[in-house]
DNA sequence: TGTACATCAGTGAACGCGCGTTCACTGATGTAC
DNA sequence: TGTACATCAGTGAACGCGCGTTCACTGATGTAC
């Protein structure tokens, strides 16, 4: 590869970061085109050499950015024994250094709530995603007696944390943000400790 | 009271409705002051005699909604076998009806998000309203060994049936969406049943 | 190796559009005598 | 009761601003001979 492409796709990456920082900070209508650009040392202009509309950005960016959440919520799990390791995945996310830190962090309370209201263009991404993190936590949970129930609790257990660290940072600063990453993490703790029912 | 009082309260009530029902919908980006009023039957230039600013009024639709979603949750609960209440609220919240008409329904899927993260200023009035729904849920559920467990059961409930309604709204449409309020409906109804720990 | 031309990532101004808010105006209603 | 003036909810155009996208242009790099 040439001098020029190596650059393009220097400036590709570049951008990507900047959008993959500015979504989770701003949700998607608050990461224009324009900021992103900006952060990634570029003008706006240049844009469209390497994305074809706004739309292919922001969902390349989910992509990276749940691929990421996933790496790090199930790192070095195996390690643990299989009763406690849902318990690890709920202090993971839903605790106070993810609420503070947006970037590196979970993009969905940044998108989830635009996604049901005014970006329903990214809902076939977004069901991608949740899926994905969804099927990884079930083969962290203790089997259960059939597949369909432990899928279940998994699925629970994002709304639950997705929920849980939501509702935190629209809280941030005011002492309802704490209680409800505890409350969250309890209830996920004793969900997770019991088989599921029908 | 005179007549021309009478047309400016009728003239309020409507403002306030048409928000109501464009903020779930779209959001508090999405609900524009202008079509708000268009909603209400009215232009654009007299919204300033009703509301000093958009944040006003995105802050009375907030408390208005929040309040009548509490009486829907809560309503004829008495009536219930105290263990069986928890269930009777997370199918009234989780339910497909709820997830496909948001008038009348709960504004948190729809103001979360933007909370955290574009629209801050409203902050207050969530945390007034989260803990207004919380302290009444608390009320309702068995008594716990300390006051404190049984607020974070009910405080955890909430993020759960926040953080699940908005997943299967955003995922509306796709397999995953029935699959989630299903999901949650059975993990709340499990941590409900039995008696929270530390 | 040197020269002439082609390519194309990136620039920066402009496009039409919708936003929240302001403002001069209108006309029906209310008040004072 | 009738008349003259005051009030003010509501109109509709305009304000400055930021949005996503387009486009003529630039200049460094790559290719052909």
């Amino acid at each position: 590869m040439n001098a020029k492409a190596e650059q393009k796709e220097r400036s590709h990456s570049a951008i990507l970061e900047s959008a993959s920082r500015l979504l989770r900070e701003r949700g998607i209508a608050g990461a224009s085109v324009a900021d992103v650009m900006k952060a990634a040392g570029l003008t706006v202009g240049g844009f469209y050499a390497h994305f074809s509309c706004k739309k292919e950005l922001i969902d390349d960016a989910l992509r990276r950015t749940a691929r990421e959440v996933r790496e790090r919520l199930f790192a070095r799990l195996t390690e643990k024994p299989v009763e406690g390791r849902a318990e690890v995945v709920l202090k993971r996310y839903l605790s106070a250094a993810h609420r503070d830190d947006s970037t590196p962090g979970c993009p969905l309370p940044a998108v989830v709530g635009e996604v049901g209201t005014t970006a329903g263009e990214h809902r076939e991404v977004l069901g991608e995603q949740i899926d994905a993190v969804t099927s990884e936590l079930a083969t962290h949970l203790p089997p259960a007696r059939a597949g369909v129930r432990r899928r279940h609790l998994a699925l629970g257990l994002v709304a639950l944390m997705y929920g849980g660290l939501s509702l935190a940072r629209a809280l941030r600063g005011t002492g309802l943000s704490d209680e409800v990453l505890e409350a969250c993490r309890a209830l996920g703790r004793l969900a997770a400790r019991t088989e599921m029912e029908s």
